[in-house]
DNA sequence: GTAAGCTTTTACCAAGCGGTTAAATTATCG
DNA sequence: CGATAATTTAACCGCTTGGTAAAAGCTTAC
């Protein structure tokens, strides 16, 4: 008896690798639909099916759990902006880069939403995460942006406004699903609404930054 | 003694409606900051400067002040969707909505806010709303949109998603606030940010949606 | 002024919270 | 198999939570 914890032994267990899969996992549909706060690690435990303390004896606490999946989703959220290349077609990035966007907004909500809750409180966990990995890579980008805007391969904007604008229109469909669907209405309750928007979005942003 | 709370006499007193202000106050500040289940009535009474049971003499429950909030703030918020004018010139119609918006979201962040959490965490209590008379005014003036669209005034495009796009760039300015600021670094810490954004979303919707 | 009603405070409660302890159970490996 | 380590459970703890009871203090209309 008397175990310093899994994590004391770096090698980690099979069981360890699938149960910590499972919390996670549970741990993104509870954060993602109440914020940290509003979220209770028994709501957690019971969405991964097991008992608190079983849970607790993988996370130590509630905040670690939420730290690691921050961490997880503020990698691959990035990863459409990554690939942002400098040296393609500029209407082509940019039309590629709002529809990744737009299928992760699709295919994963509760990311976005875990994402959204955390800034929208006032972002007390990732501060550090935003100023410094998440601005670097903006900045980098936004070089790129200005590049094609002076060389006249796009119309001139402020580059800094163009992402937020293609971070704002594609993850309302993630973050507000639940007005966006109640102003639709049953129409376009299946995925059509996501076809529809980004056809929209690619005229809207190809329209509104060619050359003039 | 032996108060049957003050709602019974239908009759307000110059002290309730001064301290149920005070106490709306006070709980958009919380309530926007933490969303509904994160927020405590101390946090508010706090905040308030009263003592908790007082504040409760007030308000029943911490759902009744939220609910209150919630129904003012959906309110004030639709306005500028409201006066959208069909008789109006299409192009400074739009331009003057997306300025409006704007400004709501630069001078009435705390409200953006409130709203953006309960729609993030599903609109538990205001789904009705939403399906209702949010969707009745959105049909209307998406018919506007749609008129102007099809009398070539301005390029053709699905009115839905043109007004979710600017609900969302406009908003995300006052509910990513904390990521806009990150990323934009000290050069913006003034209200520049939403003059450039100004700009930007000005010149990306009035260039996107001219006929071609 | 005073009586009635309105407001505030003090003291309290049951339920829910994040987290711990220690013992019981199960998996792993020689 | 048997021992050792990993996992799970039951019982518990102190603190915070939303909300109440009742009495004390204050306003207001007559």
């Amino acid at each position: 008896m008397a175990i310093p914890r899994a994590a004391k032994t770096q090698r980690r267990t099979r069981i360890q690798e699938e149960k910590e899969e499972l919390i996670l996992e549970a741990a993104l549909d509870v954060f993602s639909q109440n914020g940290f706060r509003g979220s209770t690690i028994d709501q957690i435990a019971e969405a991964a099916r097991m008992s608190k303390p079983n849970l607790l004896y993988y996370f130590r606490t509630k905040e670690a759990i939420h730290r690691q999946l921050i961490d997880r989703v503020l990698t691959t959220w990035l990863e459409p902006l990554r690939v942002f290349d400098a040296t393609g077609d500029p209407e082509s990035e940019i039309r590629s880069y709002i529809r990744r966007k737009l299928e992760m907004a699709r295919d994963f909500p509760r990311e976005s939403r875990l994402f959204a809750n955390e800034i929208l409180q006032g972002a007390p966990r990732i501060e550090e995460e935003l100023k410094g990995p998440l601005k670097e890579l903006v900045d980098e980008k936004a070089d790129v942006i200005r590049t094609w805007s002076r060389a006249g391969k796009i119309a001139r904007c402020d580059p800094y406004h163009l992402i937020f604008s293609i971070w704002s229109t594609t993850q309302h469909y993630a973050d507000f699903d639940v007005q966006v669907r109640a102003v639709l209405g049953q129409a376009h309750s299946g995925d059509g609404r996501f076809e529809d928007a980004a056809r929209f979005l690619e005229q809207l942003f190809m329209d509104g930054l060619r050359v003039r």
